[in-house]
DNA sequence: TCTGGGGTCCTAGGACCC
DNA sequence: TCTGGGGTCCTAGGACCC
């Protein structure tokens, strides 16, 4: 049975997840910043007006957002996590074939169907996110998951689509294309871009009809498919039931440059533990750690360096203290005095199902601490983050990064409950915040 | 002074095998 | 003087995504 894609993207998301709790942001300039409170990674449409771009420096804009009194937060994944769940939830309730793309996006497929049929669809799924979350959502169809990416960039564009618009088999589909740069397809990124416009290929019309040849050569196999799916050939399926992840990353920038070994011993054991944590939570262990450091490249002024070294561990694991270990020894190699760092970063991969073991005829058994995690993270989930953190992680945390702005995480923290207020008969007033004896 | 973090896929080239 | 062909695996680097 022919089928058609959809896609669902919440707008602005991060920012809607600030509005559905702060409802006075409505209408108001908003920005989210990213980690460390370093650059912009949220704007609401009153802020991009402004001019106000994607990854933009905080230090930069900073006076533009002040003179223009943009609201602006640290980003709080606590609670843009917690709903997109509720998001991703709700559409799986709708739809029985979701994928979950990303924290605010999903690809669904459904049965082809008239355009109205269409239209009526998203416009539930659209109204039923909104009134259970408050998260607004775009919806766009496509025959193939590149041409719903731009359909959706379409209905949000566009105000009078209002959310939803479709690109249909069969429609004039190379006048839509005609309208849509070739930066804005979806596997095109800057370098594509550039070496496009070198070939006169300026649209994704351009890009549909180019030469599969010299696309071939210069945008590899990749490109072929973005280029076949323009054309409403669809290469991408559907992938549904979650992917077994490849690898689990930590790192994060310090809130001050460091250069003092121990400190970053500190940072690094505590971004290990936050993976081993991750890996423990999707039943995963790693035969491989890597840890990586590096100055800050935008430090012209001072000396740089990055390095990083990757071990096979005798066995796989998850237990937190033994890639410690590990890590703390790759650190010692890497370290080199006389440098002000500004990041470390751990990435574990050659990851296994935890219930497969595969023992090393050449390593010292190690005891089985499995219970050790598992107490470790029932208790840290319960009462919550680094409740009980290993020593090495340190206590003060001194290259903790910055997090100016946050917002209380509404949803998921017992004590930082939004309060609501019923102010039913006069001056009384119910203030139903409550936190749960501890 | 201050510039995020976590992922995936593809390719070319080297090393190695028979 | 002459020096194959076919294949796999691994890694680093590039490009892209949100």
């Amino acid at each position: 049975m022919p089928a058609i894609f959809a896609l669902i993207d919440c707008n602005n998301f991060y920012v809607s997840c600030e509005r559905v709790f702060n409802p006075e942001l409505a209408g108001k300039p908003v920005v989210v910043l990213s980690n460390n409170d370093g650059c912009i990674i949220a704007r609401s449409n009153e802020a991009k007006e402004l001019g106000i771009t994607m990854g933009e420096p905080y230090f930069r804009c900073k006076p533009l957002l002040e003179r223009h009194q943009v609201r602006t937060f640290s980003s709080n994944y606590a609670l843009y996590g917690d709903m997109s769940q509720r998001v991703m939830e709700i559409l799986s309730r709708l739809e029985p074939q979701v994928e979950i793309y990303s924290i605010d996006e999903a690809f669904i497929r459904l049965p082809l169907a008239g355009e109205e049929t269409l239209r009526r669809t998203g416009e539930n799924i659209r109204n039923t996110i909104r009134q259970q979350t408050g998260i607004p959502v775009s919806i766009g169809f496509g025959p193939t998951k590149t041409l719903a990416k731009i359909a959706n960039r379409l209905a949000k564009k566009i105000p009078e689509h209002g959310g939803v618009f479709a690109i249909l088999p069969g429609s004039d589909i190379d006048a839509v294309l005609k309208n849509i740069e070739a930066g804005e397809v979806w596997g095109i990124g800057g370098r594509s871009t550039r070496k496009l416009a070198g070939q006169g290929i300026r649209t994704a019309y351009d890009l549909s009809r180019a030469n599969e040849t010299w696309i071939r050569k210069h945008l590899s196999i990749t490109g072929i498919r973005t280029m076949h799916e323009l054309q409403g050939l669809s290469c991408f399926s559907l992938e549904e039931g979650p992917v077994p992840k490849q690898s689990i990353a930590c790192s994060r920038s310090f809130g001050a440059l460091a250069s003092d070994l121990h400190e970053m011993r500190e940072a690094a054991s505590s971004y290990v533990s936050r993976a081993a944590e991750k890996l423990r939570g999707q039943q995963l262990k790693a035969g491989c750690l890597t840890l990586y450091l590096t100055t800050n490249r935008f430090r012209t002024d001072l000396p740089q360096y990055a390095n990083s070294r990757t071990i096979a561990l005798p066995c796989p694991t998850s237990d937190t203290a033994e890639l410690i270990e590990q890590a703390v020894r790759c650190l010692k190699e890497l370290f080199r005095p006389g440098y002000a760092y500004q990041k470390v970063g751990v990435v574990l991969t050659d990851l296994i199902p935890a219930h497969i073991h595969q023992g090393n005829l050449f390593a010292t058994p190690r005891r089985n601490r499995d219970n050790l995690s598992q107490a470790l993270d029932r208790i840290n989930q319960r009462w919550g983050t680094d409740t009980l953190q290993y020593a090495s992680a340190g206590l003060s945390k001194p290259w903790h990064h910055k997090q100016a702005m946050k917002s209380p995480s509404y949803t998921t923290n017992w004590r930082e409950l939004p309060v609501a207020q019923a102010c039913l008969p006069p001056r009384l007033t119910v203030n139903a915040h409550t936190v749960p004896e501890t």
